[in-house]
DNA sequence: ACAATTTTGTACCGATCAGTACAGTATTGA
DNA sequence: TCAATACTGTACTGATCGGTACAAAATTGT
């Protein structure tokens, strides 16, 4: 154990907490009063624990991206079942993220994105957020291209144009879970979106 | 002409750059510093002519909605074109907005959907942000309705959910194009996308 | 010319912003 | 026991936030 006072508060928990923030707030709408009130600690202890708010923003967009945003993904890759069935589990999947009770409406990164283009985000995390988009298109293309391969994908349909289509149906379906709408509608949108596959 | 000093700027073209300030970078991103910069005069002309930061949002969503907002709709009734084409124009005028150079990337009702959650938005602003959703769904609904009677969308597919869904995308695009999509790969998506009608 | 009215510029308000200095409090290894 | 180390609480910093008070400037009708 090395010396010194030990933290009194628990630094995951702590973090996970101000992901919900940020979250529900975005980030120019999250002050670090907010985040010292939910985090239960004060600037001294969020300081030592986290560098600043940008840094401590980075860090929840980790946490956001392991606890919330690679779940998912999984169902594409339950091969057992048809392409189409499990892309629809995949919507669905992040569907009831988007609208569950216990979490803030929408998701993290699509929020993030739409803070980008004004100054509202430090240039170090616009970077972090354009990359992890860049990587989704990235694995959702690998993934159609290697199905497509097995027959699973028309020919017609580009593998990177699906990726593109999936990722904004994402974006729309988040957006749409802020706006108000119900896990219904949702799944109305998500069913009507996939009629096209297979 | 009433007595008194005469205002020195252009109103409505003041109300245009306020407007455009909060596409790009958000209400709670945007400061008075940053709108009296923009509009070219000081804040008690801004106090007088706009009441306060909230109601000159408000006249600035509004603006949006008249300059930005309706004229894509013009293309869901040259009905001399088939609903499919119709509908791709519908999200190609759209699209050509959303990644205009000219103009902030996205779109400013989706960017403020998305701040409302948060405590980002005034009431008042975040209540007329969701009844122009609503309004925008009723509309969309109304036309499939009258669509479908006239024998151009199929009988299973409900006016409701194809409206829905038309929003979603059009939420997806504005993120995407947000998030630096260009143009072709917007096109792309929408091309994908309406492979279900007709 | 002059009173009435309206806009403009400056200087300010209290509140909040992100961030920090520093003393006090634990906890360690020696 | 004691120095070294690390976390915590309080009080503070300068900058910026949205908003306002008020006098100067400009335009009107009389």
């Amino acid at each position: 154990m090395t010396a010194g006072r030990h933290r009194s508060f628990d630094k995951d928990n702590a973090l996970e907490k101000a992901m919900l923030v940020f979250w529900k707030n975005g980030y120019p709408g999250t002050s670090l009063t907010d985040l010292t009130n939910v985090m239960g600690i004060n600037k001294s202890s969020l300081y030592a624990a986290f560098g600043n708010k940008e840094q401590l923003f980075n860090q929840a967009i980790d946490f956001y991206l392991n606890k919330h945003g690679a779940i998912h993904l999984d169902e594409l890759f339950k091969t057992e079942l048809s392409l189409k069935t499990r892309i629809k589990n995949y919507l669905l999947s992040i569907a009831n993220m988007l609208i569950n009770p216990d979490l803030p409406k929408g998701c993290l990164i699509c929020l993030s994105t739409v803070e980008i283009a004004g100054a509202c985000l430090p240039d170090n995390s616009a970077k972090n957020i354009g990359d992890i988009n860049q990587q989704t298109i990235l694995t959702l293309t690998d993934f159609f291209e290697k199905e497509q391969k097995a027959g699973n994908l028309i020919a017609r349909h580009s593998p990177s144009t699906v990726a593109n289509y999936l990722l904004t149906l994402q974006f729309g379906l988040a957006v749409s879970a802020r706006n108000g709408g119900n896990i219904g509608e949702l799944k109305e949108v998500i069913n009507f979106s996939i009629v096209l596959f297979n």
